[in-house]
DNA sequence: CAGCCGACTGACCGGGCGGTCAATTGAGAT
DNA sequence: ATCTCAATTGACCGCCCGGTCAGTCGGCTG
């Protein structure tokens, strides 16, 4: 049947993207994109170097495909468990909750997401103005559960954008410091830890 | 004098070293490490290629020297406002801003400071073990400023090691914010924000 | 079985840049 | 004026790696 004859291509042609994607995720978590090399790509994926530039472009349009892909799912994850949250406190708790389960399970993207997110702001020549978008997907959504907060009372007023930004950047932090450091340790205590610093602040009272 | 014949060899060896310094600093921000080039930062400086190997082993060394000057400086800077500060609240209101004004004198420091720190935690073969101990000794410091808070009963107590780190790479992510996007406003409304959000959380009471 | 076609291969190319070093310069010393 | 030597120069070298493409392979069709 046509379904079957076009799937029998398009399941190769998904193994073999995912295959390389994934290898690439791994190389460039291991060496940075500048000391990766394509030649230990397609050696992980089990291909020859030609055969990653049937799939990809360039080193560079490997290099996003595998950030967004990621991002992508990343983001369906958290928009997902955002959703059942009824309260703006519990929003919050599933925001960090859900960033700390992915990363968990996405090491070696976690890897190239965060250094990644390092680097736009620094606006360099290399940047990346297709992955502002994808990231102010993320903040705004922060923002909306910020703003919802104060209009119940249940926040102290500040300005929405630049605490979304603090607390965005905070659980990045908080994150490098669980995933990177091999430690298997649950991600709960981080989690608390962090919504506790986030709502209570450090001092007394 | 022997003092004056020496000074006269150590000035102009200063000043090159400074005049390379400052183009290094300013080519690695603009740029980034990989694609900065020791040609464009000899032509800044004023000198031919040659020179700068006179100078500096390697382009890492190179790197690492501008990186190093400036952590020096900066880490002087705050340790000395610490002292001037009586309690722990402004001991930690002194840190912040400390570090606000610092960078913002130096912007150009602040963008390899801040790339480079971001690569640090992800431990990739790019490892610079000598830097980590400049950094563990400002997150000391602070690790110091909580410790004493929590000992008096002026801050709830907390795991001071993580505490510190989440204080620090705060400051960092409101740094980043207020030096990268050209923005002139006085540091001192950020400055307020972070160590309000820092002291007081986002949560009513 | 023969012939076709698209997926895959990997030797090769070219440019870019870190690093070198023989040649040059010029400021004192005699 | 001439010598000396340290500081400086910039043409040059060689490596590395992203990207290419002529050739191979294997499965499907008639």
């Amino acid at each position: 049947m046509a379904v079957a004859g076009k799937s029998k291509k398009d399941v190769l042609l998904e193994f073999r993207t995912t295959e390389i994607l994934d290898a690439a995720r791994h190389v460039f978590a291991e060496k940075g994109f500048n000391d990766a090399t394509i030649d230990q790509i397609a050696a992980l994926a089990g291909v020859a170097k030609g055969t990653v530039y049937l799939y990809f472009e360039s080193k560079r349009d490997l290099f996003l495909a595998a950030l967004r892909e990621g991002v992508l799912a990343l983001h369906a994850e958290v928009a997902a468990q955002l959703l059942t949250a009824p309260t703006c406190e519990a929003k919050l708790r599933a925001f960090i909750a859900a960033r700390f389960h992915y990363f968990s399970r996405n090491r070696d993207f976690f890897r190239i997401y965060y250094t990644e997110f390092s680097h736009l702001p620094t606006g360099a020549a290399n940047a990346r103005p297709e992955f502002k978008d994808l990231y102010e997907e993320q903040a705004t959504l922060l923002e909306t559960v910020l703003a919802d907060g104060i209009q119940l009372g249940q926040l102290r007023p500040c300005s929405v954008a630049r605490t979304a930004r603090l607390i965005y950047d905070l659980i990045r932090s908080a994150l490098a410091q669980h995933i990177l450091t091999d430690d298997p340790e649950s991600p709960d205590l981080p989690i608390n830890s962090v919504f506790d610093f986030v709502w209570n602040g450090i001092g007394t009272k």
